[in-house]
RNA sequence: UCCUGAGUAGCUCAGCCGGUUAGAGCAUCUGACUGUUAAUCAGAGGGUCGCUGGUUCGAGCCCAGCCUCAGGAGCCA
């Protein structure tokens, strides 16, 4: 009867007084007498009640804050308050002993800047704890979803050998020596002499690749970790971060969106489902962080009323073209309120148009489709012009609450001239993509995909404000520490 | 990359108009207490004031450059 069980499973058990040995580390270790101990099964601690007049003193002062320790012992019913069950400890045993004068931790709170310079260590809190059970949660429900739907997990690659979606800055991938690359006579680095014979980089996106699964499997999802060295400063980007990526054959924009959000919902239904007490937890941190901001700034629903909402409420969708009428009439560009005025039709929104549709216009989760063909990608499918000439793509970005774009898709463009006359426009080198080309020259079909930022469904999921805290080890100009 | 703000003890922060030996709470250590759960009480230790240079009789404080962090913007997922 020495096994181990988890505190989990203990603090849910129906037996009493039973001998039990649990394992983890002290939270807290008060009077001489109190262990909390916990080991990252749940946010919860089993209290281990020490007889301390008849344990060794040196032992005793072992047990200190963050020790990983054994406890043998009987679970009974708590004679204290604050609990259900406790441990008369019988045996204790030292794992592993932590030195409070080094130990960075501290038993307090403590900031998450100060925790993400000690990102090693942060997993030991109750908060990341809790964030990255929900997380594994999303990620396992995201699987779920798919396969429930006879979708085929396509691993598509890391390294690829061209930029051309255009997704943004990327990160070379080389075996030269960089001090003395080979190269060519006019200067350039010869890269036919690099291990793959010729450029390559960390991908920005499966998506093409994606498609070429779609064109046979009918339906398939990446969920895998994509790289963009922008030099981008902010509390939702990161320069190496996971996507998911579902690409489906024959389905058209509205199939698309309806996949998008219904995706959205059951993993969030799923997450509230399975960590409960995480969510609870995490929606009490906010609610204290809220009450430290001034009035005008804070939310006006708490994290838990937030995902119930976004559940229980269709997602708004409307055209480009409708959502800049709603601007232009709207009471912040009337009184010159925007930063950015809204002008007319044609150019991107900014953020705080976006701001301004989800969080005071509609006030939930809004989907907006058929966006300006000049400010999109090459590859989405282009409608006919409207009555005034304007030229729209089958492009649908859906925006959340305090997150922004969470997800950016397409109805795909299969009409190969199109296709082709599009990337001529925008430069886009043909001959490199001779594969993808393919897929519109041999049984082409009208299909559609959408790109969703996991760490961003993470940041919405557990309220978390900034995207460097919902990754374990996040990756953004100047730190790759850990 | 741009804008704004910040960097002082292990952590969170105060530090007035530039002026003697740089403070507090928490944490840590020592002792007391012992059914606590943010334990309590008493005491102690702990500082290259981000870095480099400058101004000054004198700099934590003023100036310049740099580094890092946070928030916002851009890019996007």
């Amino acid at each position: 009867m020495s096994q181990r069980i988890k505190i989990k499973a203990l603090l849910e058990s129906e037996q009493t007084n039973i001998e039990v040995t649990v394992k983890g580390w002290v939270r807290a270790f008060r009077q001489n007498r109190f262990i909390a101990l916990n080991d990252g099964s749940t946010n919860n601690n089993i209290q281990i009640v020490v007889d301390f007049e008849n344990t060794d003193p040196n032992l005793l002062k072992r047990i200190t804050f963050g020790a990983a320790i054994r406890v043998t012992g009987e679970l009974i019913p708590s004679l204290g308050q604050g609990q259900k069950v406790e441990i008369t400890a019988k045996e204790i045993e030292i794992l592993g002993d932590c030195n409070p004068e080094e130990y960075p931790l501290q038993p307090k709170k403590q900031s998450l800047e100060f925790l993400r310079e000690n990102a090693h260590l942060r997993f030991r809190t109750n908060t990341f704890g809790s964030i990255f059970r929900v997380r594994n949660s999303l990620s396992f429900a995201v699987h779920t979803f798919f396969q429930e739907r006879g979708f085929v997990y396509l691993h598509t690659p890391i390294i690829t050998a061209s930029d051309a979606e255009g997704a943004g800055e990327t990160f070379h991938v080389t075996n030269f020596d960089l001090a003395n690359p080979p190269k060519i006579d006019n200067g350039e680095i010869d890269f036919k002499q690099d291990f793959f014979g010729r450029a390559t980089n960390l991908t920005v996106s499966g998506q093409l690749e994606g498609e070429l699964g779609a064109m046979a499997l009918s339906d398939i999802y990446t969920f895998g970790p994509t790289f963009r060295a922008e030099n981008s400063n902010t509390t939702r980007h990161l320069a190496e971060f996971w996507m998911i990526e579902p690409e489906m054959a024959f389905y058209d924009l509205e199939d698309n969106m309806d996949l998008a959000e219904e995706l959205l919902k059951y993993v969030i239904s799923y997450a509230l489902k399975n960590n409960a007490e995480d969510i609870e937890f995490l929606n009490q941190r906010l609610t204290e962080e809220e009450k430290q901001k001034p009035q005008q700034e804070r939310s006006d629903m708490s994290l838990l009323e937030k995902l119930q909402f976004c559940l229980d409420n269709d997602f708004q969708r409307l055209t480009y073209t409708e959502a800049i009428d709603i601007l232009k009439e709207s009471t912040p560009n009337k009184k010159k309120k925007f930063q950015y005025p809204i002008e007319g039709w044609g150019t991107d929104l900014q953020s705080e148009h976006e701001r301004y549709l989800v969080e005071k216009h509609f006030k939930k989760p809004v989907i907006l489709t058929d966006y300006p063909k000049a400010i999109k990608a090459f590859y989405m499918r282009q409608n006919e012009p409207d009555a005034q000439g304007r030229e729209t793509v089958r492009a649908m970005d859906i925006l959340f609450p305090g997150i922004g774009e969470m997800v950016g898709g397409s109805q795909r463009e299969e009409r190969l001239e199109k296709l082709e006359q599009r990337m001529d426009e925008m430069g886009i080198p043909k001959e490199e993509l001779w594969w993808y080309l393919d897929t519109r020259r041999f049984g082409a079909c009208p299909h559609a995909g959408f790109g969703l930022g996991f760490e961003r469904l993470v940041q919405f999921v557990t309220g978390m404000g900034n995207i460097r805290d919902v990754i374990p080890f996040p990756r953004f100009p100047k730190n790759a520490e850990f």
